[in-house]
RNA sequence: GGCCCCAUCGUCUAACGGUUAGGACGCCAGGUUCUCAUCCUGGUAAUCGGGGUUCGAUUCCCCGUGGGGUCACCA
């Protein structure tokens, strides 16, 4: 049974990318009907921010995603709050202790803190110098212990052994010993470190699979002998390619856009577009496909296509792209619901005006922000002048002499005829009587004299929506 | 800087020794057209460099180069 988790430490806002390791993780597990876990890592109390737990929990949830185990819903390898399974950790750190893989370290903040600097100064790698493991034999640390002293216990790197591991994407990764440091397990607050309590809870939680961004390669062989040293079977490790911005080399910046996942649902983006995408950052289907929904990215998920490139850049045109072919795809219904539940303040609108005005921007729109600046017109007043709307080959005075014949020809339209077809009949008819009035140069004022905008849904359509007396009075009120 | 990883159009990627190196986004051009958008058609554009191995390298190996990650009592 395939058992895959997500890791979330409670330190701020949950970023994009770590919704793509989510659904990354939630696809494996599903594929094999197996059980994607929510596990929190909240061992670092200084980082610790008040309600960040709930929110990353909140986003998840509302970017469609959901786990079979942990906060909220439980499960049988329970608590799934690191704080709350503190009394484990510390006997696992003894055990090896008294295996001869830890030892106790007494060193003060100020001495590692030395020692580095010295270190740096000569140019060779900042590392623990052992000071502990070779000068304070186990009984004399024990009795240190006992009378209260301050102490941290480090895992004891074979210095001359060669630690390799199996990446399921990126293959075999070996790393010397010597280049790893002795990395502290439990702290002296008597909190694990994330290196204790991941291995620890990831083994007791059953997990299979430890798919994560690649930024953890590096720190995998202390895991790795963890597992080893207290006799676990190592679960399989897959690292996830990071993701960057388009024109800068570097991480997803602010300055580009949107970069926690709360924000890109807030901008107006759909979860089902923003997965679909994120989908495609880091794995290919093997075809030529891509749009797809949640479930079939589960049964078309398969390590053999995730890939091994070091960074994959987060491209905002494509996402944008997405987002419009799943807004197309909606019925007018479909649209109008999901466009109310982004904003309380389009629920006030009458449905029917409302759905007319969404099936004239369907294909228009690309996130659910442009709303407002797409169809403001169809709601509120506007102000346009004569010169406003006059066009290239006319002059203001021609403008303001076949105003009045197209008002016209629309104040004869009765209410119940005030139809799109119906009125682009008789406009066009109105244009064919007109010598020296093209259709481009026609339409063009009038939609600009009742739109004040150049770009909008084709004006009979429009015209239609905005109603008999909407249309008189803002045609009107030009020559005024 | 040491160590680890990575390397195909601008971007996401396909091609698991033999293809005119394919698709998508973007961009450009054309068509439809009352504007914008959608839609349709076409186009632009890539194997980082140098050595090998092989009848044949995008593909396998080595060396460079470039990029990323990591070097905490943070995760």
């Amino acid at each position: 049974m395939t058992r895959t988790r997500m890791a979330p430490s409670p330190t701020g806002e949950y970023h994009i990318g770590h919704i793509r390791t989510v659904l990354y993780n939630y696809a494996l597990a599903k594929k094999d009907q197996g059980a994607f876990v929510i596990r929190i890592e909240d061992t670092d109390r200084t980082r610790f921010v008040e309600g960040s737990m709930e929110r990353i929990l909140e986003v998840i949830k509302d970017y469609g995603l959901s786990w079979d185990e942990g906060p909220q819903v439980g499960g049988d390898y329970g608590p799934y709050i690191q704080s709350e399974r503190l009394g484990l950790y510390k006997k696992y750190a003894e055990d090896l202790v008294e295996k001869g893989h830890a030892y106790y370290c007494f060193c003060s903040e100020d001495r590692l803190k030395e020692l580095r600097a010295s270190q740096q100064e000569k140019g060779i790698k900042p590392m623990y110098d052992r000071y502990c493991a070779e000068n304070i034999d186990i009984r004399e640390a024990k009795q240190r212990v006992t009378e209260g002293e301050s102490y941290v216990i480090r895992l004891k790197i074979p210095r001359d052994e060669t630690i390799s591991f199996h990446d399921e994407v990126l293959g075999d990764i070996s790393f010397a010993g010597e280049e790893v440091d002795d990395q502290v397990l439990l702290k002296s607050d008597g909190f694990p470190t994330y290196h204790l309590a991941v291995v620890v809870d990831d083994h007791l939680m059953e997990i299979t699979h430890i798919m994560r961004g690649s930024d953890w390669v590096s720190s995998t062989p202390k895991h790795v002998l963890l597992y080893k040293y207290f006799g676990w079977e190592t679960p399989k490790f897959i690292h996830l390619p990071n993701l960057k911005e388009v024109g800068a080399g570097k991480k997803l910046s602010k300055r580009f856009g949107s970069v926690s996942a709360r924000e890109f649902l807030d901008e107006g983006y759909l979860p089902e577009a923003l997965l679909n995408f994120l989908m495609l950052l880091g794995w290919n289907p093997g075809t030529d496909e891509e749009i797809f929904s949640v479930d079939e990215f589960i049964q078309k998920f398969d390590l053999a296509n995730v890939h091994s490139a070091d960074l994959v850049a987060f491209d905002r045109e494509k996402l944008l792209w997405f987002n419009g072919v799943y807004i197309r795809n909606f019925t007018v219904s479909e649209l109008t619901d999901r466009l109310i539940s982004y904003d309380e303040a389009i629920a006030t609108i009458d449905r029917n005006k409302l759905e007319a005005v969404v099936s004239l921007i369907q294909e228009r729109i690309k996130v659910f922000s442009e709303f407002r600046d797409l169809t403001y017109y169809f709601f509120d007043e506007i102000n346009v002048t004569l010169d406003a709307v006059v066009q290239k080959s006319k002059t203001a005075d021609d403008t303001r002499k076949i105003i009045p014949q197209i008002l016209a020809v629309l104040e004869e339209v009765p209410e119940e005829a005030w139809q799109a077809e119906k009125l682009e009949e008789l406009l066009r008819g109105l244009q064919d009587q007109l010598t020296d009035w093209s259709p481009k140069e026609l339409f063009m004022t009038i939609r600009l004299a009742v739109t004040g905008e150049k770009a909008t849904p084709p004006l009979f359509d429009t015209i239609s929506v905005l109603g008999k007396q909407t249309t008189l009075d803002r045609l009107q009120s030009l020559i005024q």
